[in-house]
DNA sequence: TAGAATAATGCAAACGTTTTCATAATTATC
DNA sequence: GATAATTATGAAAACGTTTGCATTATTCTA
């Protein structure tokens, strides 16, 4: 249908009939109220009778914004990251701003095509999770002195911006949390550390606050997992098999917890009677599974409205200023699958 | 900082560079076999010295293709569809598209404004989940002549491209399951048909399949869900609770056997001794969770990586054809949610 | 009411490409 | 070796907007 495809109305034919000029019609649809009364209407008759749609990449052309946000993920198959776009669309569609998404499909390598792809449609900004990044990227962004918005790990070092929460902070509190339980075999099942700054944050703050109550787990109890239910069942399989296992676990993020869980039960195991287990995220069914998961919410939808305030804020920001840095909340969701350690837990 | 965004390399500063002319080098970068080797080689090597990166804005407005494809999904948060999406994502990846995505955020209303926000951005297709659309949606795709898909549900019948699976027939074939099994005390939560064709084509084939064989459920037993753990998950509870329940239950989608499950579980039922689970669509978790479910799989994937050919291909179609439609053939995953039926079921 | 300030409008250049057409250079054909 | 066919290149117009500047119409000030 390529050839066939219809000529359509421009700026001109609406112009033309609603007996004005193109500036004035274009200056109408970019700032209304600069336009008479009476030619207003005349124009927004004749843009509608001529079912007349902007074409934004003619007006990109002319140094104009182009309405774009590029966003990339490293998988949507995360529903937290889902929640967190959903979040974004939601409030960047109020000014008019159309989301444009890639996702690395779980291959940090794919990041620096998606970006440049994202540079050749002509984004006014580029949103990116976390704020581990190639530095073929970086310079690509800094080069372009395109407005950039780190989210998801709140860094107040870093010289991005950033909208996110603290990851450090979320496994003290995570750990924190089971101490409080009086466990004392404890054993930890992370992200991986290796590629990801949030994974690695948590982490630590997590190991951290064990060790403040002397509760450092042995090493084969600091296990690593991708957010993969297979896998991570079969690791905390592994973890949670024979009769020397851990009376509680903390987990990376709920995928981890979910798996968990379904691997102890799986062992004929109860949570939370022969084993607690403490997620993060608060991920979609956390709250309605046998038993409900124990968890630290993450306000992903928040997140997403922040990022998308923030970047708008970049956008049309007229001159550079040093970063800003975003921290949002996360909550405690003490559900069902902890609970204080007693004896015959071993 | 937009004032300050520095002049950026343009083709005309890499035909200098090269010492060629701006044709030849813009047909370098659409046709490279097209132009000399010698020149090419120059050109490339001036390319990169420049840092340039094409300006595909600039390209449509002489009508060029953009390298767009816009897709709008009813909402992100649906595991499925994120996975459709991926698949779609690495696809067109492969040939240098770059992929819009907007969610109804689980609002149909929305669909026309975010359609209408990438006929403006200069999509050169676009694909849409399901069959049912908006008047308006479907005139403005019409009126623009651009290329549409529209995917998940295959229906022979319709007057645009489709690329999805027969879903009707997986609801016939989750009931042939459950009948199978000798259940004839059989339960069923829906998703919302009113709004959804592919919900309404499963209600339809498990409905049809059970009155073959004189089991169609009491009105009682015929509910509804959205496709939301919490709202399920209540719906379920309802089912279930009290002396006189079904002995297997058929779920529209995974998310309502994920919380079937587990109402059944809070009330103390085992699954599947007690009661039997059917889902469809094999979601994220479904084979991990105590018990694994047995379930219909949709692969996501391969209608993301099928739909993105097709709109390729209608996208380069030099004449509008009759509309083609692709099945996709789904597998059933018989787990352990499901088991025959036995007196004791109550 | 004259002059100044302000508001509304139009003209035309500019944005960075693609593409048609013409031309020059090369290769194939007899 | 002359002509025809093919290939590689360049010049310039076109795409649909935005925007700086100039102009005209309106309102304000004294």
């Amino acid at each position: 249908m390529a050839e066939m495809r219809k000529k359509q109305a421009t700026i001109n034919d609406v112009a033309r009939r609603a007996g004005t000029s193109v500036s004035t019609v274009s200056r109408y649809f970019n700032k209304p109220d600069v336009v008479g009364k009476d030619i207003a209407g005349r124009i927004e008759q004749a843009a509608s009778q001529l079912h007349y749609i902007r074409n934004r990449s003619a007006a990109a052309t002319r140094g104009h914004r182009s309405g774009t946000i590029g966003m990339v993920v490293p998988t949507l198959e995360n529903s937290i990251f889902a929640e967190l776009i959903e979040g974004l669309i939601a409030q960047l569609r109020q000014s008019k701003q159309t989301v444009l998404i890639s996702s690395n499909l779980n291959d940090a390598g794919n990041e620096s095509e998606a970006v440049r792809a994202f540079v050749e449609q002509g984004v006014d900004g580029i949103i990116l999770i976390g704020t581990e990044h190639d530095n073929a990227v970086l310079h690509l962004l800094e080069s372009r002195q395109l407005p950039v918005l780190c989210v998801w790990n709140y860094a107040d070092d870093f010289a991005i911006d950033t909208v996110g929460i603290d990851n450090y902070r979320i496994g003290y509190e995570a750990a924190e949390h089971i101490l409080g339980l009086g466990h004392e075999r404890i054993g930890c099942i992370f992200g991986l550390s290796g590629t990801n700054d949030r994974a690695s944050s948590r982490k630590n703050g997590i190991l951290d606050r064990l060790a403040k109550s002397a509760q450092t787990p042995p090493k084969e109890w600091q296990t690593e997992s991708s957010y993969d239910l297979r896998s991570a069942k079969t690791i905390a399989h592994n973890l949670l098999v024979g009769d020397n296992r851990p009376s509680a676990v903390i987990c990376g993020n709920d995928i981890i917890a979910f798996a968990t869980i379904w691997a102890a039960q799986s062992l004929g195991l109860s949570v939370p009677d022969d084993i607690s287990v403490m997620g993060i995220g608060d991920f979609q069914g956390a709250a309605e599974m046998t038993p409900p998961l124990s968890t630290i919410r993450i306000p992903a939808h928040t997140v997403g409205r922040l990022s998308a305030n923030r970047i708008l804020e970049l956008v049309s920001a007229t001159e550079k200023a040093p970063p800003r840095h975003l921290k949002v909340d996360f909550e405690m969701r003490i559900r069902h699958s902890t609970a204080p350690y007693h004896k015959d837990n071993t």
